[in-house]
RNA sequence: GGGCGAUUGGCGCAGUGGUAGCGCAGAUGCUUUACACGCAUAAGGUCGGGGGUUCAAAUCCCUCAUCGCCCACCA
């Protein structure tokens, strides 16, 4: 193990650079192993969501991989065995897309290169392309498995996704069908619905007549309204809507299809809405999806129209071999001509577009691969319903359900190059046909080549195996033991139908237990005005110009305190010719950074004969700042294993530098300047526990500035003999148990008095515009009990609150030339030798009393309110009345100072 | 069309039944020997509108409005 030795605090410097400090750290860790398995009890396996080999780091990286680090980073320091596994995503038709762009630029087309070869260059893509992600995700300090990177393409995964598939084709769960896809005439592929881009577009909608075979009641003709006429050559059907009694007289009924001559029937089917066009719809099941459904459900034929270009098939006449927008314009001046063109009306409607080459695909029924659901998806129903897998928040259980009862059976086939072939071979002379583990040229039947099936599986087919076939899955299942089912699943809830599901669909079925324990959703990241960040509009923010600018630990923090049970969170980044300008919640990250190196500097300078030892509640603030820490110390824990990274991120926040910057290092000063050797000592080793103690809590969410820090300070009570030597990364996680004893109720009250009457002081001079210098003498009347508390602390009441002298007791009155304050029951009277000034002390006294008669008017209203007091809780009423009679004292006091005034 | 979420001080957000908190910005005063990426003090909100439940509503229910997301659909 790398020995990482301690350096003085005279090495540290004055100002802390993460920039600098954060790349080395992550060498350093990484040489030393730390971000690889561990041993440990229990089992806290981690896979990460695989982000795409072509993609470089987005906000929703940035604050899924961070949530996933702090969780494993606290999980590997409570000696949890951890294992956080990286992997990349071949993502067919993104990678496919570039690969094929960057042939494009060199004036290469696929088609003229061949598969293989095509194959070659996305492989020699990813190779040159696919570590940038890794890279950054390195950058960010997560401590993920570098030595041991998956693909989602790699021999072993591939084999993974082939087992899967053909266990699938044997059992009857994966099936060839026929079924309408976008169609990219241009492509000549296939288009997923996922990958297809919508947008609305200004068209017509065009009424066109088809006479009828026979009047109905004296009507000649119906009027169908169609935003593509040129589909009507295909057209086998006529349909209406079942609640739509005008239209009931011509179901049953045909009509005669003009230009190709068909009679056609008319029926009635719930997907047309009665409201929307004429009521009558052209039914083209080779073109269009709902058409296919309700051709299917009517038994009509399929007639496609269209060759794999969009081009008019023969048998068509003139309109035989025109594109599909020469024959939109030819039928409509047909159907003009011979007087049957109705209306036109202008009419925006949504058009689907490629999303590489921008052209309008085309719904073109094809043959397709499925996966049935049917016995997939109760067995993935039932875990989560029994609670066995839980999802964080809870409402996504709700999502997930929903999703699951709609779910139909899923297209896995895909026309593309790049991704895992279907492993179906079949033979054209003797009809033979499987799906092998290993490929075959000839067919086992009668010897004749056979082919494979030209198709590629959706990228969503193997990443569902993501959890088992990145741990050895099929051939070495051993590796998996107590390290499946995972522990937690990080991810964004746009896919959780998408790949959540499905996950746990296979797993069920392959492994036969769940993929991970539980799901955390955390919110979509949005712009600053609350639009989604995307390239297009130039407003998303690059998480790598966040490091350069604020460095990783404050991007971490900063995204961390984002974190709430909303949906989805603005992200406050100004963004400027696409470049970033600032964020205002991170650079508060940034100075909270800056802040713990500033703290731990100070602690380290005032070392000066420092011996480890235990911390020691000798006075009322060591009390105070120990009990504060354990609690700190409880919730950080039962924060991160209940998921809940923002409040962590938040509290922690407000601990260091509100109790122990702001209060206790103060407090603290006292004695390390002027107490005697044992004093200073014991502060020492109280000041070193709670940092050490701090920065463990502070880790997970930002390991740099902390593991820097660290390497300073000297060992701690916590582990005084194994601290030399290691990281913090590796060091233990304070656990709560051996906090509980610090827990002080008295002596947070006690030290709340205190804190008041410092209050006091400082308000006082602040009001009186007096140098924050200026010591001011203080006296304070309250009872014996309290006086007695505020004695024993009163050395750093004067220290902290720069009072010159504090006088306590139960009969005191107030000097000449003082003025009074009264907060929490304490009547503090702070001398101003003299320049008081009477009219403005008028002013806010009366300001007070004015304030408190309003709230106890409220509260006696209450009182006096008998439902409250017959059916509030006790608690609630007792609190009640204690709040009037403190109003009720405090009010009189305030008079009385008012009336001492004069 | 279905579902979900949001609406709290100028901005970004906490707060699930007992009349409101944080950070940033802004104000004032401070080179207090860790930190101006700081310290201190003060100011700023009838918690989107309306209705209901309750002794009591920012908080629970209904409704409206606005914004956003997901799913489906758009002949």
């Amino acid at each position: 193990m790398e020995d990482v030795s301690k350096l003085t605090a005279e090495e540290m410097p004055k100002t802390y650079s993460p920039q600098e400090v954060e790349p080395e750290l992550v060498e350093q860790w990484m040489e030393a192993g730390c971000y690889q398995r561990n041993k440990g009890t229990g089992d806290c396996t981690v896979v990460i969501p695989p982000p795409n080999v072509t993609g470089v780091l987005h906000m929703g990286h940035a604050l899924d991989d961070t949530i996933q680090d702090a969780f494993v980073r606290f999980n590997r320091m409570r000696g949890i065995s951890t294992r956080w596994i990286l992997g990349t995503d071949h993502a067919g038709i993104a990678t496919q897309t570039k690969v094929d762009l960057r042939l494009k630029e060199q004036g290469i087309s696929r088609l003229e290169m061949g598969r293989e070869a095509f194959l070659e260059a996305c492989q020699d893509w990813r190779r040159e392309y696919g570590g940038i992600i890794v890279e950054q995700i390195k950058r960010m300090g997560c401590s993920i498995d570098f030595d041991d990177e998956k693909f989602t393409m790699s021999p072993e995964y591939a084999k993974a996704v082939r087992k899967v598939f053909c266990d699938w084709y044997h059992d009857d769960l994966i099936y060839r069908g026929k079924r309408i896809v976008n169609w990219c005439p241009s492509c000549t592929t296939a288009i997923s619905d996922d990958e297809a881009e919508y947008r609305n577009e200004p068209g017509h909608l065009w009424h066109l007549r088809y006479p009828l075979t026979e009047p109905v009641g004296g009507v000649e003709y119906i009027e169908v309204a169609t935003t593509r006429p040129e589909t009507m050559l295909g057209d086998t059907g006529i349909a209406v809507s079942p609640d739509d009694p005008d239209k009931a007289q011509f179901v049953g009924k045909t009509v005669h299809l003009p230009i190709v001559d068909r009679e056609i029937p008319i029926f009635s089917d719930w997907h047309v809405d009665a409201g929307f066009g004429t009521g009558f719809v052209k039914v083209t099941p080779a073109h269009d999806p709902n058409d296919y459904a309700m051709g299917e459900a009517h038994d009509l034929p399929q007639i496609n129209i269209f060759d794999e270009h969009a081009v008019v098939v023969e048998g068509y006449g003139e309109f035989s071999g025109m594109t599909r927008d020469e024959c939109r314009e030819a039928v409509v001046a047909w159907f003009d001509e011979h007087g049957l063109l109705g209306e036109v009306e202008e009419h925006e409607h949504s058009v689907m577009h490629c999303y590489r080459c921008d052209s309008t695909l085309e719904p073109w029924l094809s043959e397709q691969w499925f996966v049935a659901v049917d016995r997939l998806k109760e067995p993935a129903t039932k875990v989560v319903t029994s609670g066995e897998l839980k999802f964080y928040p809870d409402r996504w259980t709700q999502t997930y359900l929903n999703w699951m009862d709609n779910l139909k059976d899923w297209c896995i086939s895909r026309q593309l190059w790049w991704g895992h072939r279907i492993p179906v071979f079949s033979c054209a002379s003797c009809g033979w046909e499987d799906a092998l583990m290993e490929d075959t040229n000839v067919c086992p039947h009668c010897g004749t080549p056979v082919t494979q099936d030209e198709d590629v599986l959706d990228t969503w087919f193997s990443s569902q195996l993501w959890t088992f076939a990145t741990q050895g899955w099929p051939d070495t299942p051993e590796q998996m033991t107590g390290h499946h089912p995972t522990r937690v699943l990080v991810t964004a809830r746009d896919i959780i139908a998408l790949w959540v599901a499905r996950m746990i669909m296979s797993s069920l079925y392959f492994i036969g237990e769940i993929p991970f324990h539980d799901v955390f959703i955390y919110a979509t990241i949005l712009a600053k005005d609350g639009s989604r960040m995307s390239k297009s509009k130039g407003n998303g923010v690059d998480p790598m110009d966040l490091m350069d600018m604020y460095g990783a630990d404050a991007m971490r923090h900063g995204l961390l305190c984002l974190i709430t049970n909303n949906q989805d969170v603005r992200f406050d980044a100004t963004i400027k010719d696409g470049k970033l300008v600032d964020s205002p919640r991170t650079e508060a990250s940034r100075s909270f950074v800056t802040k713990i190196w500033n703290a731990s500097r100070f602690v380290l300078m005032n070392l000066d004969g420092y011996k480890p030892g235990a911390p020691v509640a000798e006075t009322p603030e060591d009390a105070w700042m120990l009990s504060r820490l354990a609690k700190m110390v409880d919730a950080a824990t039962k924060q991160f294993d209940g998921y809940e990274f923002g409040d962590y991120a938040r509290q922690i926040q407000v601990f260091f530098w509100n109790d122990l910057c702001d209060w206790y290092i103060e407090l603290c000063k006292g004695r390390l300047l002027d107490g005697n050797e044992e004093e200073r000592l014991q502060v020492q080793r109280n000041l070193v526990y709670v940092l050490d103690t701090s920065l463990r809590l502070l880790h997970p969410a930002m390991p740099f500035v902390t593991e820097r820090v660290w390497s300073w300070l000297p060992a701690s009570a916590l582990d005084e003999t194994e601290h030399a030597g290691r990281f913090l990364m590796q060091a233990a996680w304070p656990e709560p148990d051996n906090f509980a004893s610090f827990i002080d109720e008295d002596a947070e009250q006690e030290f709340e008095l205190a804190r008041r009457v410092i209050l006091a002081v400082r308000s006082t001079r602040a009001r009186y515009r007096l140098s924050p210098k200026s010591e001011l003498a203080a006296s304070v009347r309250a009872s014996d009990d309290v006086c007695e508390t505020l004695a024993s602390q009163a050395t750093f009441i004067k220290n902290v609150g720069r009072v010159s002298e504090l006088s306590l007791g139960a009969e005191l009155t107030k000097p000449d030339g003082a003025v009074s304050v009264l907060d929490a029951g304490l009547e503090i009277y702070v001398d101003l030798g003299g320049m008081v000034d009477l009219t403005q002390e008028r002013a806010r006294i009366e300001k007070e009393i004015a304030k408190q008669e309003k709230e106890r008017a409220s509260v006696e209203k209450t009182l006096a309110n008998e439902g409250f007091v017959a059916k509030a809780a006790p608690e609630v009423i007792e609190k009640k009345r204690a709040q009037k009679a403190e109003l009720d004292e405090s009010i009189a006091q305030l008079t009385q100072q008012l009336a001492d005034l004069g």
